[in-house]
DNA sequence: GACTTCTGTGAGAACGGTTGTCAAAACGAT
DNA sequence: ATCGTTTTGACAACCGTTCTCACAGAAGTC
């Protein structure tokens, strides 16, 4: 009668999402993580792919950004900390930064025009070494 | 014969969007500037607004954004120099804001992984006082 | 294993913002 | 008024994402 209160259940596709996370060192679209999927064979529908990364963002284990063209941006993030990201615009590789300088400057440009509730995104785009040198 | 370059024409609908923009002081959508006119008796085409609204972003008359959700916003913006914007995600209305420091401190953590053409976006949301008020 | 229950899946439709199409309208120069 | 070119607008197409809902398949129980 009164169970348990329901825990996610481990499945071949949630499993398969979770590997291609793992396997990748940048940012990648819900599409992009789709193809990777049938490239290696697993059959997940693209749903699925939404739904599992959705679920992820919201266990705070995959990161979530918006390209310049809107699409949506997944990469896995252990992290738990608040941070920002330096990420390749060609091939996607990141690396995690972090400026408290930034959070302070943030705060004080916001109180200082009485804005409360305050949140910010700060992103940074770039060609990384290795592209740079193609 | 070789006639000149093409200019831009002075339109009845061109002239609308312009009027709306000036009377924001906040940024819209392409559908809520869309709308306004439809208020304002002014019948012009969705597809006219957006394209409008592209032209002036080229001609770097107009700032353009994206929400949380994706959408594009835009907003009026004679300054000609670099600068961010402190947004309140109530009412729309918009502080231009620029801080040197946030820029050195992008470039820096750029420089740092040896990431070239870099280029950052930087925008800050929260509630304004009157809407925080309410 | 067999049975049950409830979550997860997937094919496809729907959605929402945006862009493309193209014939008709209208600007501006003559 | 006429002409050549740009602009417009109704509508379709697009594209990423979300919704729907019948069915598949975890995990618990016996």
């Amino acid at each position: 009668m009164v169970e348990v209160p329901a825990q996610q259940r481990s499945t071949r596709q949630r499993r398969a999402v979770s590997a291609i996370l793992d396997d990748l060192d940048g940012f990648a679209s819900a599409q992009q993580i789709h193809d990777k999927l049938s490239h290696r064979g697993e059959k997940v529908g693209l749903s699925t792919v939404y739904r599992n990364l959705q679920a992820l963002v919201d266990a705070a284990q995959v990161d979530m950004i918006r390209a310049d063209d809107g699409e949506v941006l997944y990469r896995r993030c252990n992290a738990g900390h608040h941070h920002h990201h330096l990420v390749c615009r060609s091939c996607g590789r990141t690396v995690e930064v972090s400026g408290s300088a930034i959070e302070r400057w943030a705060e004080a440009v916001a109180a200082e025009h009485a804005f409360v509730e305050v949140e910010h995104t700060i992103e940074v785009f770039g060609t990384c070494s290795s592209c740079a040198a193609r």
